[in-house]
RNA sequence: GGGCGAGUGGCGGAAUGGCAGACGCGCCGGCCUUAGGAGCCGGUGUCCCGUGAGGGACGUGUCGGUUCGAGUCCGACCUCGCCUACCA
């Protein structure tokens, strides 16, 4: 009845039996077309030096280049986009970096089983995966794009390396490592299974003693457990204290008895958080790697302690903690003197105790440690309580080992102490030993120094040099970058070829010049993450790591996304190399980033996490063929809340992509030239023209104050739910004698200014189309400032109040917005429904909740 | 074993202690269509009463508590997920 006549306001409306019709949203058509013109521009390329506007990081973890990114990537990265365009509308200048953390074993194994340069296997996916990230429409400043394998990259790791080598930062130690026979060394992730076997040839692995370099990371762990200044998420930093696992107890001395075959004297140092339960102590246990073990072994006993040790030796830590495993061990033969006693107590050896950790051996205490006890049970030891509950009976048997805490503790069966409350005991056995040198307070970390060297060919080479006259000797600062040979002598095995490269082996030695050979180990690719965000600032940089003015202006980071999984290696690493770094004196800062969230993880559709290996995959290319990426960077954000996840389900996409369509529609064709609908261009029943104007107007005005709220707090799901609701009123709307009003168009122009960080690319074609429409020269939707809300359209002149009567929804009225209490109780007490649920009951106390929000009568 | 988090329709999920189930999917009915896997309109927690308009009861893993009022706060338990794993 209304469809003749004008024609669509995009002009391109062609007549079609009598209407026309708006062109259909084609997301093929529009996306590229904008993400070439965007860069053709530069409108993300950041300028770093431009003060102007506040500034604002934004850093998203880099990926890995394994060849495809799947659609777990886009799930960090759209929201992150988001945030970068949100903020930009703000006057911040934005800083969104990308590269790719390029070193690394899969790189490595696709080598040797392609028979390709890892290198070229890397960079062909970089290339690709570069790609797929531009399909997303983000505004990465690829100027400034990190390739982590790129020798002007990991010079600086080298560079680093030799500041900390000097600093006493990173040192050579040797400790036990995987070792296959065949493929030589392993990563831990390689050995698989409950015995242990090697995954690539399935040989049984074992320890072996090697060299290895490391970071002093424990140098730091005091200073890791303060997360004072930074708002990061709760679970992040209990995984990091409880990794660090600060523990404070006494360091206690013990000697061993003189013996048949042993003179005895040899001090025992043990660590422990009890040093309360010391005259408990029944038995000693050494850790297998303990260098006493061998020593103090009696004779007779050698044959089963050595085999013990040996068995011990084929199993990982992990596997040797497993709580479900019995306790085993044997005892050596020797014994040692309690300091507080007296007492000879056996010694065993037993792989429960772990050589790193602590002094590598323990004084046990059966009584007070379930661990303990449970040995003592199995070896049929001595059990002694030392500590219990006041008023109980010091002799009665224990059936499991007492470990409680609390301040209502005595002492029995120690001696002087007896008596004692067991937390000052605590204190005054460790004052007592230290007076007679037999020990003192001590700390005890769980954290380990960080072990970097990899037994690997693609990673950043350890710039060291071996020679025999001056040992391990740091290559010289200007002789760097070594560089990674670039041609690879694979053996078709796991083996590092560095090894058998006699160019790259044999070196002068920088010190005194004779033969010397170079180190092979490569850098655990942590290296590289822990620092990597400050090298964006200056990728190009080449007489130093960072540009000290960059990381003045720009760091710390502002926001930080990425997955909850790095919580303990590489934001801990990070956080360690900052602090590394400020002592150099590079940064200034002391944590690289102020805030971070970690996003869920999509997993696959049967609910495991994605892999190639198990099929289930989703590409995310194959979805922007289907729908366009708009709809898929929206449809990421609409699932659910981004700290949540969960299996990947593309149900419901299609709604998404409705959405986009209607938006389309309601912008392009107000009038409904192109309806196909059945409102018959009438409005709602009821309402008035005056009525659906200020409708328009107070629901835009509330959806930009929430939407606003949402993007804050990074609620995508329900910011794009409300988004929704505003198309849909004014989608009722089109067609009808309010569509194209002053009002309606103030709706439309918020709504794409509001969807504009989520789905740049529609909005961005609508937004151009509408400037031309109205004659108004050409600038980017991204380039608009962000609206603001005008609160006094929210308004509304009455409001819906529910009535409960004792907490029960009874009824409900509509009444003037600026009423009084007194007014509403009235008018509420006169209500059929409300009478009828009072029952001739008087009311007892009336309830007006949240501000007039809600009305409840309480009655007995 | 320890730590952290989560349990809401058929599904994904909404809800500063104040109308549970926003928004979307799916499903049902209708309109428009030569056609519909397009578009549009309406309905859709469960049970009960009523021919009907409508009305009522129940309902956020279980049990208890605090409160005028609890999905939300507190306690205990159950289930699931993630991290960690004999750290002396």
């Amino acid at each position: 009845m209304t469809t003749t006549g004008d024609t669509a306001t995009t002009g391109e409306g062609a007549a079609h039996e009598g209407r026309s019709r708006v062109e259909r949203y084609d997301p093929a058509a529009i996306e590229p077309r904008w993400q070439a013109r965007w860069d053709e521009l530069g409108l993300y390329d950041t300028d770093l030096h431009d003060e102007s506007k506040p500034k604002f990081y934004l850093l998203t973890m880099y990926p890995y280049p394994s060849g495809d990114l799947h659609i777990g990537h886009w799930y960090i990265k759209t929201p992150t986009d988001a945030i970068a365009r949100y903020r930009r509308m703000h006057g911040f200048n934005v800083f969104l970096p990308i590269g790719f953390d390029a070193f690394g074993l899969p790189a490595e194994n696709a080598a040797i089983k392609n028979r390709i340069n890892p290198r070229e296997w890397t960079m062909a996916n970089i290339e690709h995966e570069r790609k797929q990230l531009r399909s997303m429409g983000a505004t990465f400043a690829w100027a400034s794009e990190v390739v982590t394998c790129d020798p002007a990259f990991y010079r600086w790791n080298q560079w680093l390396f030799v500041q900390f080598l000097k600093r006493g930062l990173a040192y050579r130690s040797v400790s036990a490592v995987d070792w296959c026979p065949n493929d030589g060394t392993l990563a831990r992730e390689q050995v698989e299974g409950t015995d242990r076997r090697c995954w690539r040839c399935g040989a049984k692995v074992e320890k072996r003693e090697l060299p290895q370099w490391y970071l002093r990371i424990t140098d730091y762990a005091d200073e890791l457990l303060d997360f004072g200044g930074i708002d990061w998420p709760d679970p992040v930093r209990i995984m990091q204290t409880n990794w660090i696992g600060r523990s404070s107890g006494a360091e206690v001395v013990f000697d061993t008895a003189p013996s048949s075959h042993n003179a005895g004297g040899e001090e025992l140092r043990v660590f422990t958080s009890r040093p309360d339960t010391l005259f408990g102590a029944t038995f000693m246990v050494l850790a297998p790697e303990h260098p006493l073990v061998g020593t103090l072994t009696a004779p007779e006993r050698r044959a089963e302690v050595e085999a013990y040790v040996a068995q011990a030796a084929t199993r990982t830590e992990i596997d040797r903690l497993s709580t479900e495993r019995e306790k085993t061990g044997v005892a050596i033969g020797a014994e040692a003197i309690n300091p507080v006693n007296g007492e000879r107590i056996p010694i065993f050896v037993a792989d429960y105790v772990l050589g790193t950790y602590g002094t590598g051996a323990i004084m046990a205490v059966p009584a007070h440690d379930e661990r303990d006890f449970e040995f003592a049970r199995r070896f049929d030891l001595p059990v002694v309580k030392v500590v219990m509950p006041r008023h109980e009976d010091p002799d009665a048997e224990l059936a499991s080992a007492f470990v409680e805490h609390t301040t209502d503790e005595v002492m029995v069966n120690s001696g002087r102490f007896t008596g004692r409350p067991a937390a000052e005991a605590w204190h005054e056995i460790v004052a007592w030993l230290a007076e007679r040198g037999k020990g003192r307070q001590a700390v005890t970390y769980r954290l380990r120094d960080w072990l970097v060297s990899r037994q690997r060919y693609w990673g950043t080479p350890i710039p060291v040099i071996h020679c025999e006259q001056c040992g391990a000797v740091p290559v010289a600062e200007d002789r760097l970058p070594v560089l990674l040979p670039e041609t690879v002598d694979y053996r078709g095995s796991g083996d590092n070829p560095l090894n058998r490269d006699e160019a790259f082996l044999n070196v002068a030695c920088p010190s005194c010049g004779g033969p010397a050979r170079r180190e092979t180990d490569t850098m655990d690719t942590f290296f590289d993450s822990s620092w990597y965000w400050f090298r964006y600032l200056s990728p190009a940089k080449a007489d130093g790591p960072v540009d000290p003015a960059m990381v003045r202006t720009w760091t710390p980071v502002d926001q930080y996304t990425g997955g909850a999984e790095h919580a303990v290696m590489h934001l801990l690493y990070s956080r360690f190399f900052t602090k590394a770094m400020r002592d150099l004196g590079l940064v200034h800062e002391s944590e690289p980033f102020r805030r971070l969230f970690n996003q869920g993880q999509i997993l696959g559709a049967d609910g495991e996490r994605m892999s190639k290996s198990r099929g289930n995959v989703q590409d995310p290319d194959e979805l922007v063929a289907r729908h366009g990426a708009d709809t898929v960077r929206l449809f990421l954000m609409f699932m659910g809340p981004w700290d949540q996840g969960g299996p990947w389900s593309p149900t419901g996409i299609g709604g998404v992509s409705k959405f986009l369509h209607r938006v389309w529609t309601i912008v392009l064709d107000p009038r409904g030239h192109d309806r196909g609908d059945a409102t018959g261009g009438e409005l709602p029943a009821g309402e008035t023209e005056a009525d659906a104007r200020s409708r328009m107007r107070s629901t835009a005005h509330r959806t930009l104050r929430d939407v606003t709220e949402d993007y804050e707090q990074f609620r995508w799901n329900t910011m794009v739910a409300k988004l929704m609701e505003l198309s849909n009123l004014l989608s009722r709307y089109r067609g009808t004698s309010v569509a194209g009003l002053p009002e309606w168009d103030e709706a439309v122009r918020l709504l794409l200014l509001m969807l504009a960080p989520a789905a740049p690319h529609i909005t961005e074609e609508l937004w151009s189309r509408r400037v031309a429409a109205a004659g108004l020269p050409w600038a980017s939707v991204h380039v608009q400032r962000w609206p603001k809300v005008d609160e006094a359209a929210i308004v509304e002149s009455t409001r819906e109040v529910p009535i409960q009567v004792n907490g029960k929804l009874r009824d409900r009225v509509t009444v003037a917005a600026g009423i009084s209490d007194l007014e509403l109780e009235q008018i509420v007490l006169s209500r059929d429904k409300v009478l009828a649920a009072l029952g001739g009951r008087e009311p007892h106390r009336i309830i007006h909740a949240g501000g007039g929000k809600l009305v409840n009568i309480v009655v007995r």
